[in-house]
DNA sequence: TCAAGCTATTATACTATTATAAGTGTCAAG
DNA sequence: CTTGACACTTATAATAGTATAATAGCTTGA
């Protein structure tokens, strides 16, 4: 084993960890780990000492080995991909709660579809996570069984009304802000009102979004045919080209409602490029109320709904649950508001 | 200890792990590793066997034991906040890649202040990671010395000259790019040119970009004035106030570089408002090409860098180097491209 | 027929931290 | 002068996977 003649016995370069620090200080080595996490119950001098060796050797102290023993202090996430989604905010919202509470975030992007789904769970629960967030009903049977049995507690960012919730749900009721809408662009005097959205198959929360805006139309004796809706990729473009494919089918629409802003901020676009004013000749509107909604010109009629907010609850849940906090809600549901500006 | 009288002695549930797969099967757990780790070094019958013992039980191995005997398959990176920044496109770029490579993201939120970035330096490499991935140079020497200590690959995604990197670097020369859209934009015939730009303190790549732009004008004898630059948040509300600003304090300015999309799509929304006449009125030439961009109307002149593929290298380059591979560029500079649309 | 050569497998020990239990020492009360 | 209580510290073992060396079983060639 290369035991090179260096005069010494055993001298691997004396890796950097709680036992060198300890052997430099004097101590055991559990003494050296209670002040990295009970600093109280060590003497004060003793934990001076400690703390000196630790800054003038620059010791970062290994959470793999910490976490093995059960004290993991890892928050697991899947997101659909972030261009364009909004799901940035969410995941800005989740990672400032998670370090607040001391946590770090394992980030993994997936698909919508099943296998993909539970590739992206094994992969993260093989890291052992304290906790798990995930987006949208989990689909897939087996990687729903591979995470109760994992025991973390797991927070489903999704519709909070439809399939028994693994564990814990933070969400709105997309039913509603769909309905909502709709119901608010007709009381506007809007009467064929189109419907775009990103693919729907698999996504629970635009499945709601749709179905609340078929309620709503049918609540109020509005016929409504499936060429009236669309469904297109997240983007700008996707957006001008659904204003485009719905008002050549329906020279008489007069509104449109997109399932997500940057669609609908993208159908703004194109209605400048085509001369037509908004919402006169026809009225938009969007979902998610992000940044630049307000700002647009027209300014986007839009549901707002606090996606950091979102992010921050889910793992908050999380953490409470891993504090051992009792009582804790299963179904956390935050609100929305239709914020009523130019565009419709 | 809770000795249940069971019947048995020691039954604590047996925790899934290789030891109670290769219990089940009948093999020593070594020979599980191996079948998950060097599987053709393992006889096929055996193999076989094991593979669907794991299946049966819903074995998920345990990444951090393994990662503690130096078999890490994690990145760590520290991101600006993701909303409105383009960080997005790079974080996609970093995830897919890692995914595709097998390895898992640890991702912090860190502002670009010192002490932010200390800590999340450190909280990052707590997990031991196999590489790291960090946005624009790391200021702190303290962080910086704690990095190279730490031995593992380091890839910062920032301005290709300037400072010494830590290890590799992948960018694109920001200087050229503005150096670049200012010529362009004089070479069009905008003669008094403003530069907005998001807080550029403890920013080197915002710091070349206005660099770039004083050269180019100083080049051309263009006089100009601290006067015509602003700073403002990264929002469109902040696009809008910077349009204002500048063509309050100086009537005659012609065109506005703003060194985000994000500023120059909300000062776009502005002009609307005021009804002037893009780029008649005023020019407006933006930064990084985003999806919207292109949709926008007008649409808007920009520098396209490809953000995507800019994580996609900071993850290749530190996975050729996990790999083994030799001669591996220190510096990687990624092309850019003046997007000459309509805005200016 | 025995040693060498090979493949497949196993036993042991190691990674870094920490829960737990056991062990010091000090002080005050009995 | 002992006993108990208390504050602090240490020794041991455990977490789960895997590198390494050792071993078993088999074939092959001399």
């Amino acid at each position: 084993m290369a035991r090179s003649e260096d005069g010494g016995e055993k001298k691997p370069l004396e890796r950097l960890g709680v036992r060198e620090i300890a052997k430099r200080v004097g101590v055991a080595p559990m003494t050296v780990s209670r002040v990295l996490s009970n600093p109280d119950m060590v003497a004060p001098a003793t934990r001076a000492k400690v703390l000196e060796a630790i800054e003038a050797a620059g010791f970062v102290p290994n959470r793999l080995a910490s976490s093995m023993k059960g004290n993991g202090r890892m928050i697991g996430t899947v997101v659909p991909p972030l261009i364009n989604s909004g799901i940035a905010e969410q995941v800005q919202g989740m990672s400032d709660e998670c370090q607040q509470g001391g946590y770090s975030m394992l980030l993994v992007q997936g698909e919508f579809t099943t296998e993909a789904e539970e590739a992206s769970i094994r992969t993260l629960l093989g890291w052992r996570p304290a906790g798990m967030i995930l987006q949208s009903f989990v689909q897939s049977e087996v990687a729903r069984q591979l995470l109760v049995s994992s025991g973390a507690p797991v927070v489903e960012i999704s519709e909070i009304k439809g399939r028994q919730p693994i564990d814990m749900v933070v969400g709105v009721s997309n039913f509603e802000t769909a309905y909502a809408m709709t119901m608010h662009l007709v009381a506007k005097g809007y009467k064929r009102i189109g419907f775009v959205s990103t693919p729907i198959h698999g996504n629970d929360r635009l499945q709601q979004r749709r179905t609340g805006y078929h309620a709503a139309l049918s609540e109020l004796g509005i016929e409504n045919h499936a060429s009236m809706e669309v469904e297109v990729p997240i983007t700008a473009a996707g957006g001008a080209e659904a204003l485009a494919t719905l008002t050549e089918r329906h020279a008489d629409i007069d509104a449109i409602f997109f399932s997500s802003d940057t669609l609908a901020i993208g159908a703004v676009q194109e209605c400048h490029r085509r001369g037509w004013a908004i919402p006169d000749r026809i009225g938009i509107a969007g979902y998610g109320d992000m940044d630049l909604a307000a700002q647009l010109y027209p300014p986007l009629t839009t549901v707002k709904v606090n996606r950091y907010e979102m992010g921050r609850r889910a793992v908050r849940q999380l953490l409470d649950r891993l504090g051992g906090k009792q009582k804790l809600a299963t179904i956390t549901s935050l609100g929305f508001e239709i914020v009523d500006r130019e565009s419709a």
